[in-house]
DNA sequence: TACAAATGTCAACTATATATGACATTTAAT
DNA sequence: ATTAAATGTCATATATAGTTGACATTTGTA
């Protein structure tokens, strides 16, 4: 489970607005915070760029990696 | 630009295992390296994870958000 | 209870990530 | 100077990300 759909609220957005605030339709934004598909890197940055966060904070939640 | 290279270099991997270790082919790890496009999270999350990194370290380079 | 906004989901379509095979060029070692 | 390994790149094919439109369900609020 990633978590856009945390920092989405948070923002105070919408589906919706999320999608035109990243420029792809809201099914997409639907499917990326339901974990249906795999987003492109591209829209993750977007998607980390709008909810002023980073990759990991969305996209590496749980892993376990240390630096 | 990533830094797939650098840490595949680090590594002392050549493209084709690094391709082998993560699943896909010898030339998209190719296209990767020199931006030729958009990997799937997926294929950048097993990336950060066989070259012991991190989203951020990979493809987070440059943006400047902070906690 | 009723109504509207937000969300989940389906089907059909389009764009593009990724595969495969092949070949040219670069790099490193002999 | 040769040779092999590694890399860059092309063309064609396939899988899947992302679109569009529509409708059902949920959630909040009057």
């Amino acid at each position: 489970m990633n978590r856009v759909k945390d920092y989405r609220k948070a923002a105070k957005l919408t589906q919706f607005e999320l999608a035109q605030a990243v420029g792809v339709a809201r099914q997409t934004i639907n499917l990326v915070e339901n974990d249906k598909y795999n987003p492109s890197l591209d829209l993750c940055i977007r998607l980390a760029q709008v909810l002023h966060t980073d990759l990991n904070q969305l996209f590496w939640e749980g892993q376990v990696h240390e630096k």
